[in-house]
DNA sequence: GATTATACCTAACGTACGTTAGATAAGTAG
DNA sequence: CTACTTATCTAACGTACGTTAGGTATAATC
């Protein structure tokens, strides 16, 4: 018996190979190898390699999105908006690259109905509250429909290429930029 | 002897497949039974499976790049963008598979480092004409770079939702989207 | 001390993959 | 008519995949 905590090793090194490779393009052999484990050890955490990815996908990508939803502070709504981005940009690598894995399946670039079926049940919920969010705020209310909806396409940018390409901003860039949205 | 063109048939499939399947989930088996013809067929019109990939985004894609890009009459700004949207909403159905494969290799969520390189050159040799031809057209010039950067994250997002997740824009709207940021 | 549960293993199953060798049939050129 | 080229095929090669059957050693429980 070693039992020094593999499911997490696993799911550390299937979450890098399933980023790196998609799903198709990793197999079970190599993240035994690179866990340094037998093949059906992965068997004995996981039920398959489908479920694998499912679990990353349902627990940890939901996770941390839900997290960072719940950071709820709404003084002022640049600086909200600034602070969202940021903490995004401050997620280790490891979240990123759950994160980047997600996205991915939002695209349905990755994964499969039933998961892209979530996230787009998650998108509908979270819509309503940024437009709650951001009403209060805006001076010429007739524009709110389409401020939103540029908001949401600028924040969907710049999350991806923070987290899918690797790219980074400084507080004032994304606030300038946020700026110009909101007004 | 048949030959009845089979060699944009075996592509138009190839397209469809890496498109909904990627890169490693799609095989020549697949292709050449939906392209009704035997396996030997894809490997006498294309050397090899990366090869008939690389084939589709170097000539293909970059080809609708190119002709989109060249469009170029800059009376107005805000009008000119929207159409550069509207254009891409109007491609065909195939067209906007191959782009979507496009964007697929410039995430790095398929595809290989050769491709990447070419995207990467393409981009860089694209952000100073959208410069050139914004800077003239704004009230503020101190927020020049600002405005640019925002434009090509609203730009790339535009594109990404048409393109990649499907979703249809009225003219209206995305006029006014740009408006937004153009000022 | 015997039994059970847990954490691990080696070895293999059947299937599917990318690719190729080698044959064939039909037009084309000499 | 013969030789060559082009478009097609059947069959198979070697490799790698996801998955599982069945075993072993250690620790905990009765």
């Amino acid at each position: 018996m070693t039992d020094q905590d593999l499911k997490p090793i696993i799911k550390r090194i299937a979450v890098d190979n399933f980023n790196r490779n998609g799903y198709h393009g990793t197999t079970i052999r190599t993240i035994a190898s690179e866990a340094e484990c037998s093949i059906p050890m992965v068997y004995y955490y996981f039920k398959s390699k489908k479920d694998l990815f499912h679990e990353i996908i349902k627990n940890d990508y939901f996770a941390i999105l839900k997290r960072e939803a719940a950071r709820l502070d709404t003084k002022d709504i640049v600086d909200f908006y600034t602070r969202f981005i940021l903490n995004i940009m401050n997620l280790s690598e490891y979240e990123k690259k759950i994160y980047r894995l997600g996205i991915k399946v939002y695209l349905s670039f990755d994964g499969d109905e039933e998961l892209l079926a979530l996230m787009e049940a998650w998108e509908a919920s979270i819509i309503p509250r940024h437009y709650q969010l951001i009403f209060p705020h805006l001076k010429d209310p007739s524009k709110a429909e389409t401020i939103v909806r540029t908001l949401m396409h600028l924040l969907e940018n710049l999350i991806e290429s923070i987290v899918v390409k690797n790219r980074t901003m400084t507080e004032k860039e994304i606030r300038e930029e946020l700026s110009i949205v909101l007004g």
